[in-house]
DNA sequence: ATTACTGCAAAGCATTTGCAGACTG
DNA sequence: CAGTCTGCAAATGCTTTGCAGTAAT
């Protein structure tokens, strides 16, 4: 089993369910539900009540270490680590798999987007089709 | 009281409860989420039950009559009359008010985003920011 | 030892569903 | 009249919260 003990984020104090939830993100292929979170814990022969794993997401999240997505028309939330990069989501419509992707087309834009009755500090991105696998045609 | 019996959406049987809920969409100046609906129909002197508002709105949204918006880090859903615009939301960080974009930023960049691995179909932006009253600036 | 964290149970909230009676065309 | 729609109640699913016991520094 691998540790986490090293690189273990700053102002967090460390415990099991912690360093769990941590680990299982450290290793996940793609953003997780805080159910899924809980399954991975427990595929691992640890435990982390659901909860818990709610908390410790969300102070994952206010500290940084931890982004939080929602998806349209999803009503449950995913998260991933926080690798510091700007990044859009593609969801398939079909099977519902999250694609990131790693450029943002917005970004130039911004400036332009700024309106006397709005100050804009970020932007969220999603795009809808169909994965590879689920494309149609 | 106004009416709507004008230019009924077609293919949508006429009642009562249905046209409370158009009505109240006519007048919104922002979009609506189902309770807030329920509550303007009671202004207006007449009732829906909650899930029948729901089944409205989701009638409505599958006849192209009505948009569903799904805001970020919000578990409610909102709902306004489809003018067959392009549209994009700024939510207010402060006052959650949600301010429509009628220009789309995106629309000559969709073509570039095509991936070998995602078919693109649509795409959602959101941006988040402060509105004119709430800009601590 | 003190303070923060977790297990657990229960509540909250938006939304959905089942069903019988009411309404529409 | 036949089929659809609505009121109502109850269920669902994700997420949050309260509390008492447990663990971390």
């Amino acid at each position: 089993m691998k540790e986490v003990q090293n690189d273990w984020p700053a102002g967090i104090k460390k415990t099991r369910q912690r360093e769990s939830v941590l680990l299982v993100l450290e290793h996940a292929e793609k953003p997780l539900s805080a159910t899924d979170i809980c399954s991975e814990i427990e595929k691992n022969g640890e435990s982390a009540w659901l909860s818990t794993v709610y908390r410790i997401l969300e102070l994952f999240v206010k500290k940084g270490v931890v982004v939080k997505i929602s998806v349209l028309n999803s009503d449950t939330a995913v998260y991933e680590l926080n690798r510091f990069q700007h990044k859009h989501y593609a969801v398939c419509l079909s099977c519902r798999k999250i694609v990131a992707m790693d450029n943002c087309p917005m970004e130039r834009f911004i400036p332009k987007i700024q309106d006397a009755d709005f100050h804009v500090l970020g932007h969220n991105l999603e795009l809808y089709g169909y994965c590879g696998n689920c494309d149609p045609k």
